[in-house]
DNA sequence: ACGAGAAACGCACCCGAGTTGCATCTCGGG
DNA sequence: CCCGAGATGCAACTCGGGTGCGTTTCTCGT
């Protein structure tokens, strides 16, 4: 979109090496381990809003504990580096928050969950403006809030 | 809102009698029985947003069986009599659809869960514009879908 | 009014996602 | 290289949702 496309070495920004992903967790405070260097090389390779039973079943045979799995995407939730949403589905998903190449979007979006099928779509630049009266909290006026919409996807129809 | 005031009987129109609600059931296909009454009455009587925990709890000491309040509500909800939201917070929630006093608010309608306390609180009268581009699925360019709204309410503010 | 049969109930039990306590292991600063 | 905070692995638990099945009960037709 923006056209500030820089010229970088090529291949190399591809995806972030392991030494940029310790550095990643070095600069949040948190140790370099196997498994959360497993779980943001994930993140970064495939993007997208992931539940905590997908990332753990890409990540079985490397043997890692379901718990320890959880605790990590809490954790890089915590840090900032993961964003941590539930939309109406039972289920956390976790989305890639800002830098390194992978996220696909970096801010704040809406989301759409198919009640249908249970896929869920991004809707980065869409914007919804309020139009009815007041009585509704101030967070809500204020635009405040995190915004889910349900529906058909197209597939689906 | 619309002028069409008609005046009833007074007194008769507070709460439902349990024939009304008798009836409300029959219509829908479904057998008069003592739990299935019950569930309605407490909807009447106290309307609002409620899951199957509040549900059950509130009928607990009827000797209900939490298995049968929870086939019942989702009895309810396929019949049309209530609707079945999925707020982002892992529970069911179900809410008068139509007729009978008791039923604040009887069109779809956005709701907003605080992220913090939890409460739900209706959004009737609120409506969100799409501003963004397309790209989106066609049933939210064309308001098919249901609106969740999630921030902090005025007490947690 | 009554009996048959479908519908609903109650109980037991399973499930998946989330969450936690605790003993053991390991990363990384000194 | 060592030590201890911090992370992992394992087991267990919660909570809401959901189902199979034998028993009870409502409703309808006689
Ligand atoms: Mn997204
Ligand atoms: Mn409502
Ligand atoms: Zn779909
Ligand atoms: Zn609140």
């Amino acid at each position: 979109m923006s056209a500030r496309h820089v010229a970088t070495k090529a291949r190399s920004r591809v995806a972030p090496t392991v030494k940029e992903l310790q550095g990643l967790l070095r600069g949040a405070g948190l140790r370099s381990t196997a498994p959360r260097l497993a779980v943001l090389e994930y993140f970064h390779s495939h993007g997208g809003t992931n539940s905590h039973a997908e990332i753990f079943d890409a990540l079985h045979d490397r043997g890692f504990d379901r718990a320890t799995i959880y605790r990590i995407l809490v954790d890089l939730a915590e840090a900032g580096i993961l964003s941590r949403t539930d939309l109406g589905d039972h289920v956390w998903r976790f989305e890639l928050r800002r830098g390194a190449r992978g996220a696909q979007h970096t801010e704040e979006h809406p989301h759409f969950v198919c009640v249908d099928c249970g896929g869920v779509s991004c809707l980065p630049g869409l914007s919804l403006k309020v139009e009815g009266q007041a009585k509704a909290p101030r967070s809500v006026t204020k635009n405040k809030v995190s915004i889910q919409l349900k529906g058909l996807c197209d597939d689906c129809s």
